[in-house]
DNA sequence: AAGACGGGGGG
DNA sequence: CCCCCAGTCTT
């Protein structure tokens, strides 16, 4: 155990004034104090990974097309993936959406109000098990997602390596201690706030609004930077592609990404590995039998993942037919804005796309 | 235990 | 341009 009796005592003193504040701070959500599970669910995981403020309009949205988790359980994929489209990590959506069709066959349609049950469904863990058993049920689950490390390793001075998952267990151990009676909800969702607004990584916190500045370790020694501890990033590969946009009157070329792996299952354009000149490129569109009536060189992009950069040669081509290629489809622009998520890393070539069908 | 899996914000 | 953020599943 990371924390000893002593730190965990002055822990105790946490609660109080971080729930005032909160009462005081908190930021209006759409999912927050409507009692509604399946709301809380929802946004939930798209909190995983994801800040406030970017999910509010998908969760909007999102709830307006699938109302109810028995909506969710019937909604088709590509539907899910459109209502998902920019957000990423796609397979949160997927597991969603297994683990509604899992609800609705097992519990009636309606999510279990027990820890161990949620945590057995597809893509809820041990954090959003907390989360939705806290905030929507009352229950004192602890939720311990970075925010709420960061806060805990800042107020206690711990400098142990927060990415190890024994050293996760201590912060739940810990944050499960600190539970007010009959306000587990609040305090959890007070913790991550906190993190959120107060006690901010990218080394600028800010301890003058803080309601446990004068509780805080790290604060009194002066060395809030130094938390919490992690060990360096590992490096990123290097990926160079080249992009086509292939248009052909009103119809574009799009092909199914595989359904496993990176943008599992979400469109894309035509593609190949490394940078291919002008020559290339159409020399390999022929192969294909598909024949160029004109080619236009795109600006490059880079899109970087978290362990992936790609590099990108784009190019704008029309063909004389929408000859059938392997593994894709002709498809209209309405078409495409309906029903077909692009990731996000093609959106520079969508919006040439949409550019050069207006102004040829 | 380590790697795969997106996208956004700030300096 | 660089940096940082960090839940869940798979292997």
């Amino acid at each position: 155990m990371i924390f000893n009796r002593e730190t965990r005592d002055s822990a105790a003193a946490i609660p109080a004034p971080l729930l005032a504040w909160y009462d005081q701070n908190k930021r209006e959500m759409a999912w927050r104090d409507a009692h509604n599970s399946y709301y809380t669910w929802v946004s939930e995981i798209m909190l995983q990974q994801t800040r406030v403020e970017a999910v509010r309009a998908y969760f909007d949205r999102f709830i307006a097309a699938l109302p109810t988790l028995r909506d969710l359980a019937a909604c088709d994929e590509e539907t899910l993936l459109k209502l998902w489209e920019g957000l990423g990590y796609y397979n949160r959506a997927r597991n969603l959406q297994k683990a509604a069709k899992l609800v609705v066959e097992r519990h009636g349609g309606e999510l279990p109000r027990d820890y161990e049950q949620l945590l057995a469904l597809p893509g809820i863990g041990e954090y959003t098990a907390g989360a939705i058993a806290s905030i929507a049920y009352g229950i004192p689950a602890p939720c311990v997602d970075g925010n709420v490390m960061r806060v805990l390793s800042r107020v206690t001075a711990n400098c142990a390596d927060i990415t190890l998952p024994a050293v996760k267990r201590d912060y739940q151990a810990l944050a499960r201690e600190l539970i007010p009676a009959g306000r587990a909800g609040d305090f959890n969702q007070a913790l991550m706030e906190l993190g959120a607004l107060v006690c901010l990584p990218n080394g600028l916190p800010l301890c003058g609004g803080c309601p446990l500045a004068e509780l805080c370790a790290a604060h009194r020694a002066g060395c809030e930077l130094d938390y919490p501890v992690k060990p360096p990033k590992p490096e990123r590969r290097i990926e160079e592609k080249t992009v086509c946009v292939l248009v052909c009157g009103e119809l574009v070329y799009l092909q199914k990404r595989p359904e496993g792996g990176l943008l599992a299952g979400l469109w894309e354009f035509w593609n190949r590995p490394g940078h291919l000149s002008r020559d290339e490129l159409c020399r390999e569109l022929e192969r294909d039998g598909l024949a160029v009536r004109s080619m236009h060189t795109l600006k490059k992009a880079k899109h970087i993942f978290t362990h992936i950069e790609w590099r990108m040669q784009g190019y704008l081509a029309y063909a004389e037919q929408p000859i059938p290629l392997p593994g894709g489809e002709w498809i209209s622009l309405p078409q495409l804005r309906e029903g077909h998520a692009l990731p996000g890393a093609l959106r520079a070539y969508s919006a040439d796309l949409e550019r050069w069908v207006q102004s040829p």
